[in-house]
DNA sequence: AGAAGCCTCACTGTTTTCAGTGAGAGAGGT
DNA sequence: ACCTCTCTCACTGAAAACAGTGAGGCTTCT
């Protein structure tokens, strides 16, 4: 891990691109030798001959080719690009599908910054990396606790819980109490207590653990 | 990585342990702090304030208690331990589970020797390590080549539930409180409690919604 | 401009869970 | 006969969850 890496980043999200120039420029190992905003773009940069990166870092969903569409050239053309997948779609369907496209990594852009630097670096020294929460979605298709794919049975439900109320209901799965919640979220325990009392209502159970079968029937957690 | 990563041990092999020291204290970077034969050794090694280890190596199998157990004691206290398990034992449920259980590396034993050493420097700088053999059974299974295995990971604990504490086991991931479950069992209040608090210490979960997710997790229900 | 939804927090009071300890009765094995 | 395990129950005290109500600030849609 002398030398540096080399890195292309892919999305079309222009400020997207410049928060991982920044996020990524704090090491010293690593240098971002070009972006692009389309899936064409990224195709036109990796054909020219000069342009290599060794690591590319990128984006499901782009306009003019997306990600599928890169993975899918790079394997036709038989290159050996190593591919960090930065989504904001963590659906099952989706990670194995880029797997067997043989991507290397995936992390989800909600906590890209923690994990970038480090998915670089271990995908480029040959090893692959998935953040936490996609590690947690492969295990849980692993271990066929996934809802078939279809209709879940309470995507209603489920659609009108808020984005809190979302976070709550993760960490109570999790074993947290109100007061480490509110620690962990930065919330008054009185708020957190409010967003428990909600999901209950909403979800129609009588305690935490109804909240946590919910949670695992529609796949949550 | 200027400073030296601290490692502490732990299977129930003595020699074991002799042959990772030998391996180990060939690079510099790391050095052995100390190492346990038991599950509760570890535990209480870690207990003690004055002992820390930068990684964890730990075997699955171990009298008083094991190498899952040890996992949940950390993942209980919210004690984020770098854990690297060295198994003998490579099947997938296996390997998912300790993953769950936020274990950071998984290495097996027959291929230790060139592997423990880089292991130890990923996971110790934050990256997660898999032995090749481990990878290719996690890729494998990922992509659907894999029998699915029997048994679960977890059976001996299971094991260890009596009849009754089933029982209340179950209830309790239908959201059944205290008082209903006596009431529907024909027990003192009293007594349904206490089959809680022995459920909550042989899974060593903190609340309720930890034995519904074990229960889930194990097909109790 | 108004309505609706979300996020945030407070206050009060009740119920339940969690934790520790102790203990008697019965079943089963060594 | 002794030991271990299970089932059963009691008591106490602390911590957390549950329940109801109210309310201010913010954004978004109409």
């Amino acid at each position: 891990m002398k030398e540096k890496i080399y890195v292309h980043v892919a999305d079309d999200h222009k400020i997207l691109i410049e928060g991982i120039m920044a996020v990524i420029n704090t090491d010293k190992d690593i240098e971002i030798r070009g972006y692009s905003l389309t899936g064409q773009e990224v195709i036109d940069w990796f054909a020219n001959k000069k342009n290599t990166a060794d690591v590319l870092i990128l984006d499901i969903t782009m306009p003019i080719l997306d990600g599928f569409q890169v993975l899918k050239y790079f394997k036709k053309k038989k290159i050996d690009q190593k591919v960090i997948i930065l989504s904001s779609y963590d659906d099952v369907k989706i990670v194995q599908e880029v797997l067997n496209l043989g991507c290397k990594g995936y992390i989800s852009k909600n906590n890209a910054g923690e994990h970038i630097v480090n998915a670089i670096k271990a995908v480029a020294s040959g090893e692959q990396y998935f953040s936490n929460d996609i590690q947690n979605i492969l295990l849980k298709s692993l271990s066929g606790q996934m809802v078939p794919q279809g209709e879940m049975p309470d995507k209603f439900l489920l659609d009108t819980l808020t984005e809190r109320e979302l976070d709550v209901l993760k960490l109570i799965t999790k074993e947290y109490s109100t007061i480490e919640m509110a620690d962990l979220l930065n919330l008054s325990v009185n708020t957190v207590e409010t967003y428990r009392k909600s999901l209950l209502k909403k979800l129609n159970v009588k305690n935490s653990v109804g909240l946590a079968m919910y949670a695992v029937k529609n796949n949550v957690v």
